[in-house]
DNA sequence: TAAATACATGAGCATATATTCATGCATTAT
DNA sequence: ATAATGCATGAATATATGCTCATGTATTTA
């Protein structure tokens, strides 16, 4: 999570596919809610399952579970299921980065 | 826009304000739209003016404006007056940063 | 097996958002 | 001064989005 900042990566507006965009939108989107966001940053500690989720956010169980599956349906949250409770946490670093960035880009104003 | 990555910034959830949260999916939501996701890949390049960035991406010149006004609010962009003419730029590097590294997690995936 | 628990999901509704259209406001040209 | 150019903006509309409600499915307990 720490390397990887002198990638020789570009951005030109030409190279730039109309799928490409529309995935990068789409990932913003993803990131583009307060629920969301605040579940993020739950797990940005540690996984949790659905229900524990709910109590912290004082959201309903079914406005997150639906939240989750947008956020599944990207790779940006990850689960793992035991018993009849569904764990769910970061997908990868990526993730992490971007949030932190921002985090401090908003600090930072 | 290179150093900064191994900063001691952490996210954890109680810590974050609720107006923290907010300015943070503000920021997300004005980068999660494939109009100014293009007019931001057009300006990671170079300053244009307003009906340039109309002509190139096949929108209207009210559209953009409109855009670019939300963007400004937001301080992702930059403009400075010249004649009648106004051009746009991107606000700082932050915005590049964060333009780049989701632009690669949507790359390799 | 029946009841309870934990989560997922479709439909419906209220709100938010992106675009168009019409128009306004500067600045430059005639 | 009048017209033309470049950009900004308010209103209106169509679409997208987040939540609730009702219900379904899987797993555990009684």
């Amino acid at each position: 999570m720490q390397a990887a900042t002198n990638t020789p990566v570009e951005i030109n507006y030409e190279a730039l596919s109309e799928s490409a965009i529309h995935a990068m939108a789409e990932s913003f989107k993803a990131l583009a809610d307060p629920t969301r966001l605040k579940i993020l940053a739950l797990l940005f500690a540690e996984e949790r399952c659905v229900g524990n989720i709910a109590e912290h956010l004082d959201v309903s169980q079914s406005a997150v579970s639906h939240q989750l599956r947008l956020l599944r349906s990207l790779n940006i949250v990850r689960y793992r299921k035991e018993g009849r409770e569904v764990y769910y946490d970061l997908a990868d670093d990526h993730v992490r980065g971007i949030l932190l960035r921002t985090f401090e880009h908003v600090l930072h104003d």
